[in-house]
DNA sequence: CTGAAAGCGCTTACAG
DNA sequence: CTGAAAGCGCTTACAG
């Protein structure tokens, strides 16, 4: 029985003012009178006049709707970076509208926010086609790409310097000792998992080493299960390896152990990208790169709101400061030596 | 430059036909000849025509918005719920809108929620007011709480069998030989922890036992954490503790280790609730409640949406069954004794 | 500062 | 089946 609600004619009717008033009385900025605005405020109040946000998104051209898109929340550096997105565009009086999707679908489901006249799309764990990066760029609504990128796109899009992690991390194994260091990356065409794998591979090549082994997870618990299997049967096995992911590295440890009693990190050193919660808890204690979230998210938005107000989309590419966190899954360089 | 969008005015006058006749193309059930629909369609095509879902909730009185309002995401049964329940409502043309608050703003949150025109709210990790609720109910809004529920509230609820899962760790431990059980909660005011822990403890009277010990966690990972200390501490530890949940679970389990140097299950048995997908990790092997997460999304969208399709709100509480996990975490019964 | 009026882009009776 | 028209609840020039 859903109660026609009360309106602003309602308010103005009550207050004896004009409609216009009321609208004012609740803008900002507006030109009101103090005393017109107690009188429409108390009426307001006593009604339980509530402005309908889809009326002024309607006529204001603004819904102060961000779309986020995300494929799965599987690795928990998703759920983090929706938080704590959520909450920051919250703060500037935006609301999240979330989209998951399959591979595939993916183009559909951006027609669905366009539909919604979203001010902005955040997309993580996904990606854009081409075409409606184009299209998006066409309505004036900005793109951010984020924890990805897309060069030929018309995207703006925010990462942590995932090429510096992958060097830091070939150091790190190689001052401690490690000889045969393989790599697991996630897909061959994440723009994550290439930055991370050529980070590393550099690193290696300036400590005078190359790679013993590679496989691809394909970001998945499954995936990774697998490629630790396939790098782990070989006599010649990796004494390190580097998983393009905390996710992925967890399951890894866990065939690692289980499957071929190795002691991780005694007989094989792990390390981890994300930092993710659960990289901290003593069954993985996993050595990783620190992917700066919070500043990411605020990146995000910063670029977001710049091209919301100013109503002109421009391409942006932010890249964030990583940091290596040492844990106990690999075997440490002595002291000072690096 | 947010050019102006292509309207149906547009494509009425590109496909000569009247701007209604538009309308009706886009609408499932209307009356329109299939010819008519045709030549709309082509030059919609034509145009990039996307029809606005802002001016169709607003003339409609239905937005296909369903809020959600969660608190915290760090337990990674919400993201589970979370990515289930998009994918839900996007199957039936709904979509989300997400909130994060904070303990204390959940009012001004909800009334957010309202101002959007939502069909529906679902509060995760998070509850209502009962001043609230009675102001969603006045406006026609169904309100489904998730995992949790409120006796005196105007909403529906949708939980797990809290209770039985809270007898069968009960009968689980008792049966597995342990005599000095403890308890963590989560939060005192929780309904799902005081279930679980009701459940428990009822479980235990079964068997003619009474607990040991009992701390409250607080659903953090930090008063977990503390909550284990003061229950491993005295000189009569216990030898199992049934932790409110997973999340929880696992902190526990590290200070138990690290600092107590505690073997599991050898020394001390831990079980948990939730069954979170890192429960299945090597890691942590915990013994488990799994909650039915797919069930328990889909008993939410469809209160949701009957009552949404009949614009009137009832109070609806779904119970759904629960499932003992077994693992490595918790001492067993010797075979079929129970 | 204030009000009357136009208009955002649709859906939906109402006639024909 | 089709079109003309009203109207959803606001914001925002435009006058005064």
């Amino acid at each position: 029985m859903a109660k026609r609600s009360v309106t602003s004619a309602d308010v103005a009717r009550l207050a004896r003012v004009s409609q216009s008033a009321v609208s004012r009385s609740f803008s900002p900025g507006a030109s009101v009178s103090e005393d017109m605005r107690r009188r429409v405020l108390a009426a307001a109040e006593r009604l339980g006049y509530r402005p309908n946000a889809i009326a002024r998104a309607m006529i204001s051209g603004r819904s102060r709707l961000i779309a986020l898109l995300a494929a799965y929340l599987d690795n928990h550096f998703y759920p983090v970076l929706l938080e704590q997105l959520a909450r920051a565009l919250q703060a500037r009086g935006y609301q999240m509208l979330l989209f998951m999707t399959d591979p595939g679908d993916q183009d559909i489901v951006v027609q669905k926010m366009l539909q919604y006249q979203v001010d902005g799309i955040v997309m993580a764990s996904a990606t854009l086609s081409p075409g409606l990066a184009d299209e998006c760029a066409k309505t004036g609504t900005p793109v951010v790409l984020l924890n990805r990128y897309v060069p030929a796109l018309a995207a703006s899009s925010v990462t942590s310097d995932n090429i510096e992690g992958g060097r830091l991390l070939a150091h790190f194994l190689v001052d401690g000792g490690h000889r045969r260091i393989a790599f697991i990356a996630g897909h061959e065409d994440s723009s994550t998992s290439r930055d991370r794998e050529a980070g590393f591979f550099k690193g290696l090549g300036e400590r005078g080493m190359t790679g013993a082994g590679r496989a691809v997870g394909g970001y998945s618990v499954a995936g990774a299960a697998e490629s630790a299997r396939r790098l782990l049967s070989p006599r010649k096995r990796p004494d390190a390896i580097f998983v393009a992911n905390d996710h992925m590295a967890f399951a890894v440890m866990d065939v690692a152990r289980r499957e071929f009693g190795l002691r991780i990190p005694e007989d094989l050193s792990i390390v981890g990208f994300d930092d993710v919660p659960e990289a901290a808890w003593d069954g993985y204690a996993l050595t990783t790169i620190a992917q700066p979230a919070k500043e990411m998210v605020e990146a995000t938005v910063s670029i977001l709101t710049e091209q919301m107000e100013r109503r002109t989309v421009v391409r942006r590419a932010a890249v964030l400061p990583v940091r290596l966190v040492v844990r106990g899954s690999a075997r440490k360089p002595k002291a000072a030596g690096c």
